[in-house]
DNA sequence: AATAACACGTGAGGC
DNA sequence: TGCCTCACGTGTTAT
């Protein structure tokens, strides 16, 4: 319609919400750009499109750092939950040897020992020992051991029941 | 001054580029709103304050993701083979058809795990914990299992002193 | 009615 | 000088 804002006092009113909104966008843009790293110009499409990049840039980085770690801990829980105490000798003389978790079995008469060198996980040490025990394996001793921020050397002792 | 823009068709051009402009943020802003998750408030004070926001977080998720995954890294792994303990009258060369390690060090960070598997013996214990202690190293946690009638496997974690 | 958000046209200043 | 970017005041709309 024609005169919306009639009275003066409310066009001032108007006037200093729109410079108090102006200057909040304005101190966001400078936020934004405070911590986008690399920026060469500072003109707010460039910090939007800057910013924009980064972000998607910074979500690519966590999805490989997190597909990462899973995969490191997967591959460790499977390695434990697929161990089999040797029965036959083929277990291991040319595995190529990813770093990961490692498994050292050894049998003296009725005593079996076994070593795991693995990634500190809440359950680890229960999912052992009950997959140890399932193996007609009655365990005598055992050892937690942290080692590093992440790891865990766990030494287990156990006798062969009949 | 006075009169800035003289010709009415460079004053439409002006108008025109302006409102190119404004175009161009206007997408930048759907852009950057698209790649934000959770977004409740759609005005572009909260776009901004929630991207802000999210890439601080995003910053913050990546850090710890790479101190976790640099922290797993084992720096080295030295394998010594037919390592003999101090003070051996080694008058049998002995029968040792074991071709696993008897004595497995490995260092993360500043820890270091040394762990020997050998035969019982009175006095092998201290004897080792003496040896490592003289190698500026603080040990942090030791523990000997017996495995069979006659051997013991000793594992320690250390910690490198200044 | 009051508030908040937006797009617009416009003048000013920086290369 | 043109081109670009900005901040400003304003009208309009939706809540």
């Amino acid at each position: 319609m024609a005169a919306a804002t009639r009275s003066p006092s409310h066009a001032q009113d108007h006037i200093l919400a729109e410079r108090k909104r102006r200057e909040k966008l304005s101190q966001r843009f400078i936020a934004l750009s405070s911590i986008v790293p690399g920026l060469k110009k500072m003109d707010k499409a460039s910090v939007l499109g800057d910013a924009i990049k980064y972000v998607k840039h910074l979500q690519e980085k966590i999805k490989q750092l997190e597909e990462q770690t899973k995969k490191r801990t997967v591959e460790s829980v499977v390695l434990v939950k697929r161990y089999h105490l040797p029965a036959d000798d083929d277990s291991n003389s040319s595995s190529n040897d990813d770093d990961l978790p490692e498994i050292e079995a050894r049998a003296s008469e009725r005593d079996v020992m076994i070593r795991i060198h693995c990634e500190k996980q809440p359950g680890v040490l229960a999912k052992v020992l009950t997959e140890v025990e399932s193996l007609h394996l009655s365990i005598v001793n055992s050892s937690v051991m942290p080692f590093g921020n992440s790891t865990l050397d766990i030494t287990i002792v156990a006798q062969v029941t009949n």
